[in-house]
Formats: structure tokens, C-alpha cells, sequence
DNA sequence: TTGAAAGCGGTACCAT
DNA sequence: ATGGTACCGCTTTCAA
């Protein structure tokens, strides 16, 4: 069944049906409700491919993640996907692991399928040394980081003010005198440094120094944690206030501390399910992920429209507090 | 950019351009070469929509779930997409949310899309009244459903033996002297009757009658469990032992329990990352949902090739012990 | 308002 | 081993 078919059977010519189904003015309003009617009973529904390759486009966006199996980012990918959807844009979803490798193939894959936009989910698509694939990828379609900044022409991105969050959170936890706030993030990306750089920002409002051995690396899981927490307080790292650049590193810190015995604020980043599900209940920063997911979607359909859109848009990101701050 | 530029500037025809691009043997090495080199030089990539008009198909497949945003699912989405993905196949994603008419209409998207296979991501997928929908796309396309069972042609289904994972749970329940065993659940899937059925087994081996006050509906969050709990104590509801149909289920009676004081055994289901962040750690009965995946995919393979594969294959489900079941 | 026909960029069959 | 060419199914321009 194809377009001659459905021509044919309502004594048109193809270019009427392709006015019909483009929902073409030029059409007498008879002939159409004659082609749809002929449309609706046999059920005929355009070829995508066909279609795709007139138009050059099959209203697709790529979103690519390093895993939607890290709640985090399938919140992101969950958030992008109804978005856009709502507005006709489907998903091909590709998740790439850690790799640069890895996430250049992806991004070639994407540009190939003649994807409409790619979306890059985290600031760990922000490499630090070489962003080349990126702005090759940029040449071709438009691409836009959700919570990742890279300044390149064809690259829009929507970030969350983190660092002001970290800077305002220090200053509280000042302010009831916990000065010694060890700070737990995994892979250093754009995001991880505005965190860091918010830390310093809120010691510098108190003319405090940063001790460096309170920032630290460790890898994102309950037992890696568990032995870093371990592993600090051996060498006589001590510290009174724990903030996690994730949700699970500040719950790996949360239930280490406990079955030490050891009781201080924690607190979380992305306010993810996990901060409710701990015991006691964890504070976490909102970054504004479905917010930063709005925009994203308000920049690419006034990209579609060929108009131009803001390069960097920023959200506020906010303390949520809960049990784990409060109580000490 | 296209074939013809290629074949011009190799002083090939097209059809040897395409030759080249599809790994046929008939060409000469040195011709072969030569293309290649052309190809390289000009970075060109063929174009899938047209690629896709001549096959047919564009190698991709369509998963849908109700919401990428549940861990469960987004657990579910990432196995699936990656084993797709290192067999060439790369993942449509769609979320229904739970409305049959929505479901609906993403099977029928993904029919017009030409995808190569459709997965469906839970048993939430298989309505008990009406699953025309579904037969009518599986007509079109070979449709895959995780961890859910549908009998009808082009369906192929991969289920968990979750029955006999909660009738060997009730079994060592009652060994230990727990005979009333709350069993909480959300929707009422093919998943979730799979459950009450082994619960019910359970009872049965041990001439136990079954008490339906114990089998209660919930929905899915933290605060609802906690209602529904309060609620049963309040009704004078007596139970020794908690099984959740999910861990978030578990996870909210766990806490709920611990706030008014109350201490036993708490089982959860899904063994996800939930599980390890409760307080204490949660022992959740794993319904080998990875080995689904590869089992689906195998189905697949099986299926491109033009033979037969199996309709439905069931895999072990086995409990984690943790605390939460160790210690009471 | 409608139709004819030329693309869009490939695949694959049939010759040679 | 290679080339010519007829599709695949739709969009769009140009005429009428």
C-alpha cells in the first residue's frame, strides 16, 4: 500500500494525496475528505524512509548518555524524551560508556541517521582536551548539552548554576561552624568542577583555606566509598560535614559514618529518589534538571524554525532540605 | 555528498560504489581500494533514509516502557539498547506512561517507523482484556515482551520464574515461624499475579489459608506505603513479614516499620540499587532481568535470520539475601 | 485546484 | 568484475 495506491483509489493524482497528507491548503476541501476517506479505509500510513528521504528528516533527535542505567541520567533521558515527544521529536537513544572513543562513534552514528538534533546528557560529554568530534558533529546538525558547557558554534547548552548552590551550602554549614566539609565527587567533568569551584568560592567568603586532602575522588559506589571513608579517617583526615557531587556518593558516606558511629550533616546533588529512600533522609541540591530539560526543547524548536537561540542558558540549582542536614 | 560524486571522482559506475559500500566480493581489490580511498577523502557516508527506502529497514529497533524514569525500567532499557547496539541494531525509544491508548499508539509508531522488532518492556505492556493492539503490530513486526507473556503469533516473550522465587520466599518464611506475610503491590501486571500465584503456593505447601487482607495494592512511593501501612496497624492488620511486588515497595514499609518501632523480616523485588541504599540492606528477590535481555536478543537474531525461535522462555529468579532478612 | 515529472540517494537485477 | 537502469515511496516545482 504506498501513495500510488491510495491515488489511484480516489481517481487522483499522487500529488494530491502528498497535499492531503501534508496538510497542503491547496487542496478542495471534497477531493481531501475524499482521500482521507479512501486513506482511513485502507488503513494507509506513509513510508518513513520515503518520507525521510524527501524532507530530510524524520523528526528524530539523538540523545546520547554514558548510561540510562545510572538513575541520574535516565531521569535526564526520561525528561528529554517527553518533552520532546510532545512535540512530535522522537528519541533514538544511545548510550555510550565513558569512553571519548565511544561517544565520537556515537556522535557519528547520530549525524549519519540524519538525526534533527542531538542532545548530550552531563557534562561528561565535555571533554577538557579535545572537543574536536563535537565540533565536527556541531557542523552538521545542532547539538545541546543538558548540565555541560563547551563553547563551539553549532553547540547550545543549558547548565545549572551548581557552583552557586555548592558556594550558598558551605556558607550555611559555616555558619553553624562545620568548617571541615569533605567534599566526594567520581569523574571530574565541567559539572564536578563548578561544584569545586562553588567549595572555594564559599571558603573564600570566610577567608578560610581550602584544604585540597577534603576534596576528594572516589568511585561511584557504596563500597568504594565505603573504603574511602575508611581509608580518611586511618590517615587522620578528620572532617565535620560530608557533601557528595551524587546522591550515592553522599549515601555511601551516610551509611559508612553510621556503622562507625560517626554523625554530621551529609548532603547529596540531584536530589535523586535515592536522597528520600536513605535513612535518615538525605538534603540534596536540585539541580533543575527538568528545567534545564524545558529549555532544551524551547532552544531546539527555535532552531527548527531556523531563528537563532541563546549558545549558554543557565538554571538555578537549590538546596532541598531534608533529615541528614537538619537533625545535626 | 552522494553516490554518484563517489563513482564520478573513482571513475566507477554507482553500482560499484555500492558494491563497495555493502562488502560485496565482486569487485577487483584495486577498484575496491580506490573507491575507498575516495570515500575516505571526502568522509562521505551514504544516506540512511535512502539506504533505508532500497532494505527496508534501517536497523533499528523500538523499545517502549512505561517511564525510563523508574530505575526498574531504566535498568531494563540500558540492558536491552546495549545488547542491540553490539549487534548493530540501535534502539527508538518511547515511553507510554500507563494508558492502554498511549501504548497503542507508540506500537503504532513504531510500526510506521519500519523499525526491525519491537520490545516491550514489562508486563505492564499485556492488558488482560485487550491485546488487539498488540497482535495487529506483532502482524507488522516481530514484537518482544520482558519479563511479560503474551500468547499470540509474533510475540515472543522472556519471563522471569518469579512464582517459584516467591513460593520458595514464603516457604523459608514460614520455617522461620512468619505466617502472615504482607504482600504489597502496585499495578495488578501479568508480573505481579506471577507473585500472589507463588504466594499462594507457598501458603498451599504448607495447608495455610490465605488471608486477602494481606495482599494489599499500593502505589508506587514512599509516602503511600507509609499511609498504607499506618493504615493496616490502625485496622488491626497483623502481619510478621513484609514482601514488596518492587523494592521501593519494601523500602517504604521498611522505613515506615522502623519509624513506629516495629522489626521483621522485609523482602523487596528487583534487587536494584534501592536495595543496597536502605538502612538496613534490603534482600530483594533478582528476577535475572540480564539474562532476559540476552535471551531477547538471541530471540532476535534468530528472528532477522528468517527462523523459527521459541515463543517464550522462562529464566530463574533467586533471592539476595541481605540484612533485612538475616537479621530478624 | 490539480497533474506530470523530476528529483532524493541508495539497492539490486540484468547485461556485458 | 563492472555498468546500465529500473525501482523504493515520497516531496516539490512547474504547468495547466
Amino acid at each position: 500500500m504506498n501513495i500510488y495506491d491510495i491515488a489511484e483509489k480516489s481517481g487522483v493524482s499522487i500529488a494530491t494525496v502528498s497535499r492531503v497528507l501534508n496538510d497542503s491548503p491547496n487542496v478542495r476541501a471534497a477531493t481531501r475528505e475524499r482521500v482521507l476517506e479512501v486513506i482511513r479505509a485502507e488503513g494507509y500510513t506513509p513510508n518513513a524512509f520515503a518520507r525521510g528521504l524527501g524532507l530530510g528528516s524524520m523528526r528524530m533527535v539523538g540523545i546520547l548518555c554514558t548510561s540510562v542505567r545510572d538513575p541520574f541520567y535516565a531521569q535526564a533521558v526520561g525528561h528529554v524524551e517527553e518533552h520532546f515527544r510532545r512535540n512530535g521529536l522522537n528519541a533514538i537513544l544511545r548510550c555510550t560508556g565513558p569512553t571519548t572513543e565511544e561517544k565520537k562513534q556515537a556522535l557519528e552514528y547520530m549525524t549519519q541517521k540524519n538525526v534533527d538534533a542531538i542532545v548530550l546528557i552531563g557534562s561528561i560529554f565535555c571533554e577538557d582536551e579535545d572537543n574536536s568530534h563535537i565540533a565536527a558533529a556541531a557542523q552538521q546538525v545542532p547539538i545541546i548539552i543538558i548540565n555541560g558547557h563547551i563553547d563551539l558554534p553549532g553547540v547550545y547548552c543549558v547548565t545549572s548554576d551548581e557552583r552557586k548552590a555548592v558556594c550558598d551550602l558551605v556558607e550555611a554549614l559555616f555558619r553553624r561552624h562545620k568548617k571541615r566539609i569533605l567534599f566526594l565527587h567520581d569523574i571530574m567533568t565541567y559539572s564536578c568542577q563548578q561544584k569545586i569551584a562553588g567549595y572555594r568560592d564559599g571558603c573564600a567568603l570566610f577567608d578560610e583555606p581550602v584544604d585540597d586532602a577534603l576534596i576528594v575522588p572516589v568511585e561511584r559506589n557504596l563500597d568504594a566509598v565505603n573504603d574511602c571513608i575508611k581509608r580518611l579517617l586511618v590517615q587522620g583526615v578528620s572532617f565535620d560535614a560530608v557533601v557528595g557531587a551524587e546522591d550515592i556518593l553522599a549515601l555511601g558516606a551516610q551509611k559508612s559514618l553510621h556503622r562507625i558511629g560517626l554523625n554530621m550533616p551529609i548532603i547529596g546533588f540531584n536530589n535523586s529518589t535515592l536522597a528520600r529512600c536513605a535513612t535518615p533522609e538525605l538534603t540534596s541540591i536540585d539541580n533543575g534538571l527538568e528545567q534545564m530539560c524545558t529549555i532544551a526543547l524551547g532552544v531546539l524548536d527555535t532552531l527548527l524554525e531556523k531563528k537563532e537561540a541563546s549558545r549558554h542558558t543557565v538554571v538555578p540549582a537549590k538546596l532541598v532540605e531534608r533529615d541528614s542536614f537538619r537533625a545535626n
